[in-house]
DNA sequence: CGCCTAATTGACAAATTTCAATGGTGGTGG
DNA sequence: CCACCACCATTGAAATTTGTCAATTAGGCG
């Protein structure tokens, strides 16, 4: 999980308002940078590559991508606009990064980003509080793939979408999910079979409802909620298996 | 997986050879604290608490665990002498930290390591790097709990373990386990019984050699790696089950 | 409007968990 | 120093979950 999400939405205009003056946000750096795109399936860059850029994404979805040798293929994680990609590198890339829709984004240098990280006493605490972040969802995610049953994995996983486009947007109740069922798959450590299983299943308990392949409508957030597994045990929280036969 | 290791020994009196000078090491922050000790089975900290101070273990071995509302439980990650907790925390621990055996460690204020940090511009990229390993540590482990199975998990374990065993000492083959089979289990995402199946599985077929219950000798090192799942695949490199029906 | 690919669905297989019983180790007290 | 006890680990059999394979359906893009 070297992506790094924004928590907050910030101000754009306040940050970087006068040329010249110390860049308030992590954001601000990438402000001057042109802006690159990339087709939907290509890959930003793979792993082993040498790092030499950070990227903050713009518009679309990526996916963080590591591949086995035998070809098992695992994702840990998904980029959204306003996140960071390649901050906590060294020397290669360890994961490869592809674009999942059409996307657009900025690019900064790593020597570059690095002093003007280091020369910048208020954009260093920023920038460790966005590791924090990352590091608390990378541990989620192991949660998730050491002990959640394929039916809490999706429902964490819709739950984690929903809130995510409810930051953005106040009380969306629709999540947008432009990447393929394998793709959704290789993130919750399942097959495409199982994913499309659990998805019927919320479907038929009333929970959710698709609106096409790549959208659906929540109906339920907090039954989902619950299904997440997250919570407190209360009896009345049984997995939806016995709510259809 | 907030822990973090150093991932090299370090010199410590060469670190903190002259008083008041500007430590070099993160440890050496560290070198002017009192050593604490805790027992065997009790709680460094809990999580959800307050995040007030930072740790290094001196001696001993800590488990770092994480529990579901339903008595789920998941360990993050294993800490070893030279290992640091707490440093990715923001205001409370997300995580509970136990001791594995009876462990000696040093305490060190929050704020006075940020400041520490902030003030010294050597350390600060030491501190980023040791984010970095220990982003890198997460994602394997993602990667880990995602797509391999019992066998490779039990394999990938055993030579993270090893490897850190001849960090130290160089050429060892044998492999202490001071956790139970229990804590072992919970951090591979396995059970109990799956985790002693697997050991009596590679104890079968030659690759280890248990020495009492917290301790194994590595016979094959190379199989071990092999069977850890993380090479290229090669058409003679079958799981163990073929080799003793 | 139709094709191509992705997604769904079903039947079956495999892996791991669960349940239950046995075995062994290490620690403690006699 | 030995014996016993408690706990942990191992083993086996059955159950469950998820994966695999194969066939069908249906979106979405041209």
């Amino acid at each position: 999980m070297y992506a790094l999400s924004t928590g907050q939405q910030t101000d754009r205009f306040q940050a970087s308002a006068a040329a010249g003056e110390q860049p308030q946000t992590i954001e601000a750096l990438f402000d001057r940078q042109a802006i690159c795109q990339i087709d939907a399936g290509a890959t930003l860059f793979h792993e082993g590559d040498k790092a030499t850029h950070l990227f903050e994404v713009v518009e679309g979805v990526l996916r963080i991508v590591k591949i086995f040798g035998d070809g098992r293929r695992v994702i840990t994680g998904f980029l959204h606009p306003g996140d960071l990609v390649g901050v906590s590198l060294k020397d290669r890339y360890l994961y490869s990064a592809e674009a999942v829709t059409h996307a657009r984004f900025r690019r900064f240098g790593r020597r570059e980003f690095q002093e003007a990280i280091n020369a910048s006493p208020s954009l260093r605490p920023l920038l460790f509080a966005r590791l924090c972040d990352e590091m608390a969802v990378a541990q989620n995610q192991m949660v998730l793939l050491s002990r959640k049953n394929a039916e809490e994995r999706m429902c964490s996983f819709l739950l984690a979408e929903l809130h995510r486009e409810q930051r953005a947007e106040r009380a969306a109740a629709t999540v947008e999910l432009p990447m393929t069922r394998l793709d959704i798959a290789d993130y919750l450590g399942l097959t495409i079979e199982t994913v499309s299983r659990m998805i019927t299943r919320l479907t038929r308990a009333g929970v959710i409802s698709p609106v096409g392949r790549h959208s659906l409508r929540i109906l339920k957030a907090s039954a989902l909620s619950r299904l997440a597994g997250d919570e407190e045990e209360c009896e009345d929280c049984a997995p939806l298996v016995s709510m259809y036969g």
